[in-house]
DNA sequence: CGCTTACCGGTAAGCGCTTACCCAAGAATC
DNA sequence: GATTCTTGGGTAAGCGCTTACCGGTAAGCG
């Protein structure tokens, strides 16, 4: 393990074959298991390798061959106001991105992974950015708007997480419809709540429009009394939650007897406003979320929500991108199953724990 | 915006040269804002650009330049057995690797993430896939042995969190030493305490030797009792801080009157630990983390450790990488500074929160 | 023992970009 | 109006790798 060398330029495959006394056809050869070297040859390049200490460069590589072996992912960082719990917690985006993160690595790539602020204002300059650097993309809910989506999707292999597929672009979805279709049942007919409002996500958000419209016609048809509206938008996050919840309160309008929000974080937010004005959740008014993020069984009282696979959703999007840049095929959307969780604060009893 | 342009190959350069009537240089320079092109020239290349939608490959723009504007960083992903809050929450590792990632978008460059599993054996192969596809390389703390990084340092502008500098590698880490003595200090003069143990992380963490060090020879200054050894060996996980209060218990010894754990993680564990025994904390036994991860002031009782400035850490680690890469300097060792952080694990009264 | 077949391994082309170098055309000068 | 200076932009080399192609040697065969 000499360490005396220090070219001063980069080491490149020309010094492992001068080193090693053969060519860099070898060398790359052995490097990469094509062909059949000699056992002699194959020695000298690895041991020359060795000693050298040789990286082979990854750009010099993908430009070469035409991969790169890296995907990217664009999120958004949260950068609101938070509410105790949610800055701190693994959160939807985390489980998903471990996800990618795993499938990612059985085939030998890498993760360039992008957040971006909402105050950000350059997003497609980044996102091009990151285009430029990989394989393929996978792109978080409400990155860009649907043109940008086709855009891009003309330019990279592309997948969208939570959005809608189109246009070339692939897309990986959770099956909100059976979800909250399952949800609002078991609010009318177990526990017979005749009144029911949703607490709604982003109004641009395709997650947000399936729910609100499984909600509805659910609702309407088990005869249940529905609120809505304007008065009842979200924004995804617990502040947003809690806002709307203080603002008909103070509004002086009743609540229904069971809100069900958007997404667990909005019902984290919900649940806060109403333990400030003493409503007892689920003995006043129940509340439910969707997602079931980690921290939504250690909520007062435990969250009753429509679990997705997020984790395989993450792994999902990066197969079926990985099968579109290797074989150019691949699914163009992907529905995954959904689970109702029934804890407690819908109004079930408390079971026990394992 | 036309759209039927399909071109089978990828969309280079040269088609926006032809389509825009000018040269590949002169597109080169107007996406790269060099040389001073004719307003004429810079428009019919901006328009050709955005009518092909052209994303210039990183790849052969990283060939070309030498400059891939990626940071690669690695880091484990825990695979053990898990606490209750121990997965769910934003850890040390996460919340660092948020700062990298700031502090890479403000210098344009995006983060190639890779976590290796405590099971994978093939770890230095993926540190030099990533080594090779970014500028420079972050390692979390214990990624590989001294001779590896070193190794490594030959290769790429490497830096390390929480171990040591050597041989061209560079490291940041905090003041374990300032931080261990202040605790101590707190535990033996403000409370009284007389013995203390120390439940160390992992053996071969540098992070925790210093911490053991500082640990005695603070406690011996100020005369308390100390416990340690095998008996006290933790691995840095709540299971691990668990196992060591049960079999101590088991085996019959007493406790010491306060516990300082080498992070915050053992801590947690060692607090279900004593509470499934009915130990009260800090009554019986007072309990100390290092860290502050988000759950430490969530915990019961809320725990008494020393804040790690994290987010920092990371940003700090990118900084002197990239001035690395960038002028070829760099400082070789960051230290920062940390704060204690007193809740009531240790023993002392509750206060009021914001 | 001479010819075919196989197989290793070397040479060189090219992946898409940046940029040094150089030329041409307009501005400035006398 | 001829000469020199300025400057935008084109040509081509080269970044480090993979791989098609081909030549040389050894093994297989009659």
């Amino acid at each position: 393990m000499s360490d005396q060398k220090r070219p001063k330029g980069t080491l490149t495959i020309y010094d492992v074959a001068s080193q090693a006394g053969v060519s860099i056809a070898s060398v790359s050869r052995v490097l990469n298991g094509h062909g059949s070297p000699r056992a002699n040859t194959r020695e000298r390049v690895l041991r020359a390798v060795e000693e050298l200490g040789f990286v082979p460069d990854g750009a010099a590589r993908a430009l070469s061959n035409g991969l790169k072996e890296v995907v990217g992912v664009v999120f958004r960082r949260g950068e609101e106001t938070h509410f105790e719990d949610e800055d701190e917690s693994l959160l939807f985006i985390d489980v998903i991105n471990r996800g990618i993160d795993i499938a990612a690595q059985r085939r030998g790539f890498d993760v360039l992974m992008s957040s971006v602020g909402y105050t950000d204002n350059n997003i497609s300059t980044r996102i091009s950015s990151i285009a430029g650097k990989a394989d393929g993309v996978i792109l978080h809910d409400r990155m860009l708007p649907a043109t940008g989506i086709a855009h891009l999707a003309g330019v990279v292999p592309l997948v969208t997480l939570a959005g809608t597929p189109g246009r070339g672009s692939m897309n990986v979805r959770c099956d909100n419809e059976a979800g909250m279709r399952a949800l609002v049942r078991h609010l009318v007919k177990d526990h017979g709540y005749k009144t029911l409002g949703y607490l709604a996500g982003r109004a641009d958000s395709p997650d947000n429009r399936s729910r609100s419209k499984a909600f509805e016609a659910e609702a309407n048809a088990l005869k249940a009394k529905v609120l809505s509206g304007p008065d009842w938008q979200g924004n995804y996050s617990a502040a947003g939650g809690a806002k709307v919840v203080e603002t008909l309160l103070e509004a002086g309008r009743k609540l229904p007897r069971a809100i069900v929000c958007a997404n667990d974080q909005t019902a984290l937010g919900v649940m806060h406003a109403l333990a400030r004005r003493r409503i007892n959740v689920p003995g006043d008014v129940a509340v439910t979320g969707f997602d079931d993020v980690p921290v939504a069984r250690h909520m007062h009282p435990p969250l009753t929500t429509i679990r997705q696979p997020m984790q395989e959703m993450g792994a999902t999007a990066f197969d079926i991108l990985y099968s579109r840049i290797s074989t150019g095929k691949g699914e163009l959307d992907v529905v995954l199953p959904v689970q109702l969780i029934v804890r407690e604060s819908c109004g079930c009893p408390p079971r026990l724990r394992a």
